[in-house]
DNA sequence: TCTGGGGTCCTAGGACCC
DNA sequence: TCTGGGGTCCTAGGACCC
């Protein structure tokens, strides 16, 4: 049996999917923005060739993306996500395990009894990917999970690899690894790279032959497990099931920055709303809850305030959690001060499968089932007739400090109504 | 005017215990 | 002058990821 770890990541993801489902988009330059159309989060390669990178600001490029002719798509989670999971089902055909990493990227265990060369099988992958789903992958095939980064990144880069890069095989690892430079590697970040460079080491040829003390001593069992995986010893284990999360955190920006507590409290509000049904589609409870605010970081003086309850009894009640989050609002709000961002998180998770009642009275254990049927009820029809279809009174008004998504496409796959229409 | 959102892991340090 | 030793648990903060 002949053992590889396969990374592979969907190619400018967001903009792929926009491209998909569009076909007038295909070939065109597109860019993606982040919510409240921050900044530019993914773009199609015909923009990166007109110079548009990634992370700046939308405002101050908007009239350079117009008069370059390119398009501008707000972020459509929903159709991503539901791209991903169609993704994530073809990888599951082709792989022996699968660890989802991230919305447009997995790990994955690759077992071929027949042969060493793996590159048949990853252009199978990367056919059906395209033809099923429209959307460009990359492979890349290591001994470890940074060694598969890695050579996904060569892939990408290495224009006559046709998107595929098998380390394991290739001839002089060492030229390759000499090629990275040390900000293109996986766990190495701003910071690392800094102290790295400072000490002349630059390549990822260079990370791997360096003393490991040194590395111990900076970044301890981190950096260690970095510079083994990078000498092809695995020892990042492939994470098949998803372990119960630790924390869910949900917040937004606003269009425009608020001052009154009442728009606080709505916005806090919808956030907890929509924490309460993530906690029941997770099968969890919380066990505390912060309620956070704060004022623009890129102006003076800045503002930032958070509060914290525990929870009695652990819980998912949208209602609940309403009730404790309140006190929070008045103490984290202060007036006059411009918020631009508020949110909720929900920690010490457990999970909700052995709800503990043999502590409550009878009446007390009927008032909590007939809570949880009322959430699952809510929880269907917000499936079934769209979000928002049932909400708490404090979101019964649209507020005005929604965010923006001036260019979002279609929910083309997931809303009945949205389902594009073809004419023959 | 305008700058995203949601996570994980690790470590250091404090509180507390015997 | 001089003040034990060893452990656990929790939290905050740093660093990283997409």
């Amino acid at each position: 049996m002949i053992q590889g770890i396969a990374l592979i990541d969907g190619n400018n993801f967001y903009a792929a999917c926009e491209q998909s489902f569009n076909p007038s988009l295909a070939n065109h330059p597109v860019v993606v923005l982040s919510n409240n159309d921050g900044c530019i989060i993914a773009r199609s390669p015909e923009a990166r060739d007109l110079g548009i990178s990634m992370g700046q600001p939308y405002f101050k490029i908007r009239h350079k993306l117009e008069r370059l002719g390119i398009i501008v798509r707000s972020s459509n989670y929903s159709l991503y996500g539901d791209i991903s999971h169609r993704l994530m089902l073809l990888l599951n055909e082709h792989c022996n395990e699968v660890e989802i990493y991230s919305i447009d990227e997995a790990f994955a265990q690759i077992n071929l009894s027949s042969t060493k060369d793996f590159y048949p099988w990853a252009r199978r992958l990367r056919e059906q990917a395209h033809q099923n789903l429209g959307i460009p992958i990359s492979i890349g095939i290591g001994a470890s999970k940074v060694q598969a980064k890695i050579a996904n990144h060569l892939a990408k880069t290495i224009s006559n690899h046709a998107g595929i890069f098998d380390f394991r095989t290739t001839k002089d690892q060492d030229w390759w690894l000499e090629s990275i430079e040390i900000e293109n590697i996986w766990g190495i970040g701003k910071k690392l790279s800094k102290w790295c460079r400072e000490r002349g080491i630059t390549t990822a040829l260079q990370l791997r032959d360096m003393p490991s003390s040194e590395l111990h001593a900076k970044c301890g069992v981190v950096g260690i497990r970095l510079q083994e995986e990078l000498k092809g010893n695995s020892c990042m284990k492939l994470k098949v099931k998803p372990s119960p999360k630790k924390e869910t955190c949900v917040s937004r920006s606003f269009s425009r920055p608020i001052t009154k507590i009442e728009e606080l409290r709505q916005a806090i509000s919808t956030h907890l709303i929509c924490a309460g049904q993530k906690l029941r589609n997770q099968n969890q409870l919380a066990g505390a809850i912060t309620v956070f605010t704060h004022t623009s970081p890129f102006r003076q003086p800045f503002y930032s305030q958070k509060a914290t309850t525990q929870l009695e009894t652990p819980s998912n009640d949208t209602t609940v959690l309403l009730t404790a989050a309140r006190p929070l609002i008045e103490k984290i709000f202060r007036p006059y001060r411009l918020l631009i961002k508020a949110g909720v998180k929900m920690h010490s998770l457990q999970t909700s499968k052995y709800l503990q009642t043999n502590l409550l009275n009878n009446e007390a254990i009927e008032h909590l089932q007939r809570s949880q049927r009322l959430m699952k009820t809510i929880d269907r029809l917000n499936t079934r007739f769209g979000k928002g279809t049932i909400t708490w009174a404090i979101c019964r008004s649209k507020a005005s400090w929604e965010m923006r998504r001036e260019q979002l496409s279609c929910a083309t796959t997931t809303r009945l109504e949205e389902i594009p229409i073809v004419y023959s």
